[in-house]
DNA sequence: AAATTATTTAAACACTTGTTTAAATAATTC
DNA sequence: GAATTATTTAAACAAGTGTTTAAATAATTT
């Protein structure tokens, strides 16, 4: 009756965690994750019911880890060059050992699917953002500029996230290897903070 | 014999265009593109040959045309200055009028494809890339701050590109509708471009 | 106008899809 | 150790998939 030995189970999920991130929710069949865990079709739906509740207990899985993960650095109690910079490297360092999940997160959240969407929502509903009062707070000091820090924001995340999402687009253009891919954002650890805070520190 | 009224084959492709870009490759079906173009599954075939060569003959064209976009103005005779700010402005019309388009590429691009790698490949073959020079040649000559300009190009477009990859995300994280989120990203036209621009003429 | 070609249609095809069944085996409980 | 429950298996199911067929209609050519 109790499960002692969880094998099978987290065999399939963690097959079925690798193919959607690889090949999408539309593009994977029961039989692809069943062959990946070297199990079989009649055990996917056994442990999981079906499909697209394994689908979404992953995504639910993959979006909340990352998710949380940024919402904690970010209402971290740290000055802000310092949060900056370790927002960055702890981004990179997600992003590196898992450099599939924001293009996968994001493509499924086209199209409006409404329980993927309500998923979002409550996740989102359970994180505040100190990130913003920050900046404000700096800003009225004088220590930063004053600008529409939702900018701010944007920027910084898409600084971090979009080459991972872009990766062999941009490996392809440049003829990199993974390993120079991944020396190139291992630089933007730095090369990422020095354009926000120059920028925020050059008071227009 | 000749083709004079091309409303049925347009028709078909102008609707697979939408579903594949809301959906993606492996959700869409025969069955969905013949129903948006109010036709029947035979005439997508008897026009296309398959949903795989209709599919291609999309993602080529989508992909061209954004990249060729980009490329021209990168390469484009301007003062550093007067490009940024040009780039930044063209690149947000484009993806007003069709956002989901770097998504769509993008998320396509995933599983290393071989079909898809070459059509990519052989487009990356013929652009030049005079924008690296021009950084170069500015940093040459003591106006710009010298660094890794792949890393200037990358946060460029990804400071673009990003917010309309992340659109749906964004609009839920910040309960923004459609129109508020593309006021944000008008504003973009000059926040960027002042970022770098910034970054680049205050030598570290 | 007859013959040829292009387009459209409805139906069928063969295959893949997600899911279920029913029976077999292993594990646990009483 | 018998009964109950959990896991595994192979096979089947119905529905959905991309694609094709063959016949009907429209358009074009000769």
């Amino acid at each position: 009756m109790t499960k002692i030995d969880q094998s099978t189970e987290l065999k399939i999920k963690s097959a079925a965690k690798k193919i959607f991130l690889e090949k999408g929710f539309g593009s994977t069949t029961t039989r692809d994750i069943a062959e990946g865990a070297e199990s079989n079709i009649a055990l996917v739906n056994y442990y999981f019911r079906s499909k697209e509740k394994l689908f979404e207990e992953i995504f639910v899985e993959c979006f909340a880890d990352t998710f949380s993960s940024v919402a904690r650095i970010l209402n971290d109690n740290l000055p802000l060059e310092v949060k900056i910079y370790k927002f960055v490297d702890h981004m990179v360092e997600i992003l590196k050992r898992d450099p599939l999940l924001p293009l996968f997160v994001l493509s499924e959240m086209r199209g409006e699917n409404p329980k993927i969407c309500n998923l979002v929502h409550s996740i989102h509903q359970q994180e505040a953002n100190a990130f913003h009062t920050q900046l404000a707070e700096e800003a009225a000091k004088g220590n930063i500029r004053n600008t529409d820090f939702r900018q701010i924001e944007m920027s910084l995340m898409s600084m971090v996230v979009f080459p991972f999402i872009g990766m062999n687009m941009i490996k392809m253009k440049e003829s990199m290897s993974t390993e120079d891919f991944y020396k190139l954002m291992e630089d933007r650890k730095k090369a990422i903070p020095e354009m926000i805070l120059t920028y925020l520190r050059h008071k227009g």
